[in-house]
DNA sequence: ATATGTACCGTATGTCCTAATGGTACAACT
DNA sequence: AGTTGTACCATTAGGACATACGGTACATAT
C-alpha cells in the first residue's frame, strides 16, 4: 500500500491519510487482517508528526476501518469494505443542513445560530 | 424608559439593549404602541454607534417586540408582552443540543461537527 | 532493549467570526 | 431642511479554533 501526502494541499494531511487507506480498503489494494504500517513507521516515511497519523489512526478506528491492538500493531477490519463506505460527515452534514434551513426559515440570524451552536459545544458532554 | 448600557460588560452592548427594552415590556414600564427612542437618538444618548443601536432594533422587530415604521419612528408591537417572552434563542439551543447529542453518541468528533456546521453556514442560503 | 498505541504538556500559524466603530447614501415623509 | 429606518462601503481588536509541530512519559508486549 503506497501511500503519498501533499503538504502544499489544501486538504489536511490527516485527512489525505484517511481517503487513502479508506480508497486503498474499498480498492481490494489491502484485505481485511492486513497489516499497516506503525505510526511511528509512517510519520517517518512521510516526514511527517507522530501525532498527525495518530490522528487520522484514531479516525479510522472510530469508523472501524482499521484495529489496533495495542503494542501488536494496527490491521485493517474485518468489515472494513462495508464501513469504509458510510461517510459519518456525509451524514452529519445531512443532520446540520435540515436543522439550520429550519431556523433560517424561522428568521433566526446565523449569528444567533452560530452562538447558539457555539454555546451548546462547549457543554461539559452529553448535552 | 431607562436604558443604559455597560461597555466592560462581557455581555454584548446590542444584547445588553435588547435585553432591557424585553424587561421593560415585561415589567410595563411601556406599553403596546409606545414610541422609541429614534436609532440615531438612542445612540447619541447612550455614545455608542447608530449600527449597534440599529442591531438591537432589528433584532427586536423581528421577535415582534417592536414595529418600525419607516419614517414615523419605532413602536412597542402590540403583541409585544407575549412576544418577548418567546425565546427563539432558546428554541434554537434545544433543538441543536438534540441534534449534537446525538453526533457525538454516534461518536463524531467535536472538531468534525464543528466543520460540518461551519461548512453548512458558509452555503450561499437556503441550505 | 525495542516496539506498540496512547496520553499529557506545550507552541506556532493561519483562518474565521464577532463586536463595534466610521462614513456615505437612499427614499419617504414632516 | 430635517428626520426616519436602512443599506452599502470599510476598518479595528479580540477570541476561538484547526492544523501541525515538539517533547516526554506510560503500560504492554516481544
Amino acid at each position: 500500500m503506497e501511500i503519498t501526502v501533499d503538504i502544499e494541499s489544501a486538504t489536511p494531511m490527516f485527512s489525505q491519510l484517511v481517503m487513502q487507506i479508506k480508497q486503498a480498503v474499498q480498492h481490494g489494494k489491502v484485505a481485511p487482517g492486513d497489516p499497516l504500517p506503525s505510526i511511528r513507521q509512517l510519520a517517518n516515511d512521510l516526514e511527517m508528526n507522530n501525532k498527525t497519523v495518530a490522528k487520522a489512526y484514531r479516525l479510522l478506528e472510530r469508523d472501524s476501518v482499521i484495529q489496533t491492538k495495542g503494542y501488536r500493531g494496527t490491521f485493517i477490519h474485518p468489515d472494513a469494505m462495508a464501513n469504509c463506505t458510510v461517510d459519518l460527515n456525509a451524514w452529519v452534514t445531512k443532520q446540520l443542513r435540515e436543522t439550520i434551513a429550519t431556523f433560517r426559515k424561522a428568521g433566526v440570524t446565523d449569528s444567533e445560530i452560530r452562538i447558539a451552536f457555539a454555546d451548546v459545544l462547549n457543554q461539559p458532554q452529553g448535552g
